[in-house]
RNA sequence: GGCGCUAUCGUCUAGCCCGGUCUAGGACGCAUCCCUCUCACGGAUGAAACACGGGUUCAAAUCCCGUUAGCGCUACCA
């Protein structure tokens, strides 16, 4: 039975990079019909922020990530919360030392500090000198009795030269042992480190996969001799390239979001969001062209062994175009309830005043679908000019170079058209409204952008934005008209 | 500094394990053209990469070694 978890630490938001971990230990579960753990790692007290793991465990779900075990929910492993957990960290603790496998520690961290700060000037590798690894077993028990604060270091076994160990991703890796250094396990407060509760947790709570980032890779050889000294059989290890800021650098904050509740808040959909990190650092590989995939459709092609070794960067614009790709999708699927949820997204990005008019909107938006369907976020711009009093429209933009419209031939058109317009009714019907302009083209003997350019501009203000028939359908009779009388006031 | 990981278009990547089919494929972005009343959409085309140096071999993006670069770790953080 696969047992994969997500032990994310509450310092703060669920980091992009995060989700992939999750998301990925998610699949794997999921495809191997097992079950997926949650798991706080609370260890350290100075760093943990208020209401964290409510966010996380809020941004996991919002992804889609679910779990079977976890501290909301529960399960036959629990507690899920490592600080609940402390009493079963010191009784492991204890079996170490008592096996001689880890030792009290008395070192001071000043004294740590000075060691290191030797080590530095002499370009030694900063270690511990394992000064207290060596002291007399009385004089252990001295201090002990004394009530001398102390750490359990992990004893780095002198009679083995190499840890080695098989990573999913990496393959066989060996590591020097005498090159690492005795770890603290159990910090002076009682609290374990992260290499103790990690360990033990992973083996009481029966991981099979450990699946985690490359920031773990260094440490891994340790985890792996402390198996071996609790005598339990290490997990299989898989780990995970890191996601990079645009200069290759660690995915950080300054260079843009790293919060999933960023990419909630900017109107992302999860669906979007996931498909988009799945990517990164992984590809279903032979030749596989499809970019859009499902949660569903990820659980059955994910494949541990097609993880990337390297870091991938973040790159927005690609994430945008797959969000593009989503919304449309949807959108075809189901047009109606798709569209109505567009709707209230956008809600949030325009003003109150131009909801007044409702079916108004409606129309409104209903000429910028497209644009709607890829960026949301950017409707109020494109949609403004329907709102606006007085279009105040810059009679330069009136003509065309390369449609042949000069001011003559504006005046002209705007003239003609406005005319017809006047005489037209059917502003319900863009057809209709299609066909009351083209007479004006056939009438005047010119081009049709000799005619469209120069009423479109002069109805919108805009260079760009949708086509004629459509503006005239939004606005309607008497705004229409209106606006050509001011564009044509303007140049006349 | 030490240790470790990584290395295909600007970016995400296919191919690499099982050398020839790779004049290296796809996608994002970019450019040009077409469509067209403008933008967008859609369609077509294009520029764009095997980090470098040695081997091994008839043949290397693919195997081996080295160099370089990037990143990670080097806490009583995770």
């Amino acid at each position: 039975m696969v047992r994969t978890r997500y032990a994310p630490s509450p310092t703060g938001f669920l980091h992009i990079g995060g989700l992939r971990t999750a998301l990925y230990s998610y699949l794997f579960a999921r495809q191997h019909k097992g079950k997926h753990i949650l798991r706080i790692e609370d260890t350290d007290q100075k760093r943990e922020v208020e209401g964290s793991t409510e966010n996380l465990i809020k941004s996991l779900a919002w992804g889609g990530v679910e779990f079977d075990e976890g501290p909301h929910l529960g399960g036959d492993y629990g507690p899920y919360i490592q600080s609940q957990r402390t009493e079963i960290y010191k009784k492991y603790a204890m079996q170490l030392l008592e096996s001689y496998k880890a030792y009290p520690c008395f070192c001071t961290p000043e004294r740590l500090q000075q060691m290191r700060e030797e080590q530095q000037v002499k370009k030694l590798p900063p270690m511990y000198d394992k000064t207290c690894r060596r002291i007399s077993t009385e004089e252990m028990k001295e201090k002990l009795a004394a009530g001398v604060p102390y750490v359990v270091r992990q004893k780095m076994p002198e009679d083995l030269e190499l840890a080695e160990f098989h990573d999913l991703i990496r393959g066989d890796l060996e590591f020097k042992i005498a090159l690492l250094d005795d770890h603290v396990l159990m910090k002076s407060d009682g609290f374990p480190t992260y290499h103790l509760a990690n360990v033990v947790d992973d083996h009481l709570m029966e991981i099979t996969h450990v699946i985690r980032g490359e920031e773990w890779l260094p440490s891994a050889p340790k985890h792996v001799l402390l198996y071996q000294a609790f005598g339990w059989k290490a997990p299989e290890f898989a780990h995970l390239p890191l996601i990079l800021n645009k200069d290759r650098s660690k995915l950080s904050k300054r260079q843009g979001d790293v919060a999933v509740e960023d990419y909630m808040k900017a109107g992302y959909t999860p669906e979007a969001v996931v498909n988009f990190i799945a990517l990164l650092g992984w590809h279903p590989g032979e030749g596989e062209t499809q970019e859009i995939f499902s949660m569903d459709e990820l659980i059955e092609r994910f494949h541990i062994e097609k993880i990337h070794k390297g870091g991938a960067v973040f790159d927005r614009e690609k994430l945008d175009w797959i969000q593009w790709q989503w919304r449309r999708r949807k959108f075809e699927e189901d047009p109606r309830q798709e569209g109505e949820k567009l709707v209230a997204l956008v809600q949030e990005y325009i003003p109150d005043e131009w909801r007044t008019d409702r079916l108004y909107l409606e129309r409104a938006l209903k000429t910028v679908k497209e644009k709607i369907l890829q960026k949301p976020q950017e409707v109020r711009g494109h949609i403004e000019f329907y709102f606006k009093e007085n279009v105040d429209v810059n009679p330069e933009l009136l003509t065309h170079q390369k449609l042949k419209v000069d001011m003559e031939v504006a005046a002209r058109s705007l003239r003609a058209a406005h005319d017809a317009l006047e005489k037209f009714d059917d502003y319900e019907y863009e057809e209709k409204i299609k066909d009351c302009l083209s007479g004006v083209v056939s009438e005047l003997g010119v081009k049709n952008g000799q005619v469209f350019w120069p009423v479109r501009s002069a109805l919108t203000g805009e260079q760009f934005s949708p086509g004629v028939f459509e503006v005239i359908w939004v606005l309607g009779k008497e705004k229409t008209l209106q606006r050509l009388q001011e564009a044509l006031a303007k140049i006349s």
